[in-house]
DNA sequence: CGAAGTATTGACTACCTTCAAAAATTGTGG
DNA sequence: CCACAATTTTTGAAGGTAGTCAATACTTCG
């Protein structure tokens, strides 16, 4: 039942490596893409690479029977998708935009050890950094409120890909409203209204749909620790 | 600022070893145990150790400024934690009943993979497991309603440490009601009244405050998963 | 037995959801 | 390039689930 959609392979490889894989062979990996809304993987496909996102953005996520989703995470540059202890992907994987990829032919189920030394402790450690990392969106899930959520949520981006220009931080928001309401757990009207308040209070500004300009900073980072 | 309580030296040594240190010598680790309620190390502090559970059970959580907490993980015999990617420990861990201990030496910011190959797979394959364990939390908090959160964790431990006596199912919950609040997002009160609400329809018993019996499992499992 | 801590129960409230409609954005064909 | 349809987002009103506050009951431990 589970089918995994193709994805083409990668033309063009003048690609600057990122810092992940610098010490990995050609033969261990190739290069792919695959085009906005596309599934990568789905839960129980065979667990057979990871992925390592070289641009765009995923989104890993886990339905419920009755259609229930929650977004487990984005993937953007230099992450790892797809990690699996026992050979089988335990999530959904589709791109948010198009995306380029690195595709690692082995996965933590397999013996990588004795004969990729280098590569099984990235990704030891690439594991162990992300068990942190899903310790915090574990508080955030658990704890903490609406505006809390989205101010942290957008203080993520903004660490992570946010460009200053005069005394704004600006970024892309690729993902759509639902995407972020399944990932914070709350519904795409709650995503809007906290989005519009921010607004309101010149928190930020939202000159496009999929684009954030943070005016205030502290400010958000204030929202983001205590509603 | 991070202090860790010490935790006494072992006395007993005639633990029978579980399934994932049998391979290890004893020069990389040693046994502790630490008493209810006792810290065994806080976020912050050095990452010099993992700790395995060998019998008890363990709290892992996080803290907001404000006081609200998260718990992570319950740590029952078999489970690692303390597992750090850059030397720190990124949440707390404290007994919830007394515990047992190994006491690994190394830990994955450590360069553990050519000296012990074995440990570094088995670090690696626990971490990646994490993760999927974590990832099925990860919907728990975000998607579920307060049933079938009780419920679902409820079946967890059912799953892990149930023992069948004549047609019911039981098991200790040796966290009390504030554990679980915190481990699931809620308040205690209304982990006790969804308690009650399950006494009342058949679907446990409570004979005691640490103690359940599961009357109906496909009851139990029908609500951990619709509302 | 009394005190302290934990758990249960009740009444009320608030935050977020649900349902519904309008507005804005995106895509397509003439 | 514009018109129109489809999709996404925003906004509004009403309702429900879980939270808060408070009192009572139960356990544990000295």
């Amino acid at each position: 039942m589970y089918v995994t959609s193709p994805i083409g392979i990668f033309e063009h490889s003048e690609i600057r490596l990122p810092h992940f894989v610098e010490a990995e062979t050609a033969k261990h990996s190739h290069f792919s893409t695959a085009e906005a809304g596309h599934r990568m993987f789905c839960e129980g496909d065979d667990a057979i690479y990871i992925y390592e996102i070289l641009e765009g953005v995923v989104r890993t996520s886990k339905l419920l029977f009755d259609g229930r989703r929650q977004i487990l995470s984005f993937g953007y540059p230099g992450d790892l998708v797809g990690l699996s202890h026992d050979c089988f992907y335990h999530s959904d994987c589709e791109a948010v935009c198009d995306v380029k990829l690195r595709v690692h032919h082995k996965n933590a189920c397999h013996a990588s050890i004795e004969s990729e030394p280098e590569f099984a402790k990235k990704l030891l450690k690439f594991a162990a950094s992300e068990v942190n990392n899903m310790q915090e969106h574990f508080i955030m899930l658990g704890r903490k409120s609406a505006t809390e959520k989205v101010a942290s949520f957008l203080l993520t981006l903004l660490d992570r890909v946010g460009e200053p220009k005069n005394c704004k931080t600006c970024f892309d928001l690729p993902m759509c409203r639902s995407d972020i309401a399944d990932f914070l757990g709350l519904t795409i009207e709650t995503i809007s209204r906290t989005l519009t308040k921010l607004r309101e209070d010149g928190v930020i500004e939202l000159p496009k749909k999929h684009r954030v300009h943070v005016c205030n900073v502290p400010g958000l980072r204030a929202l983001a620790e205590r509603a």
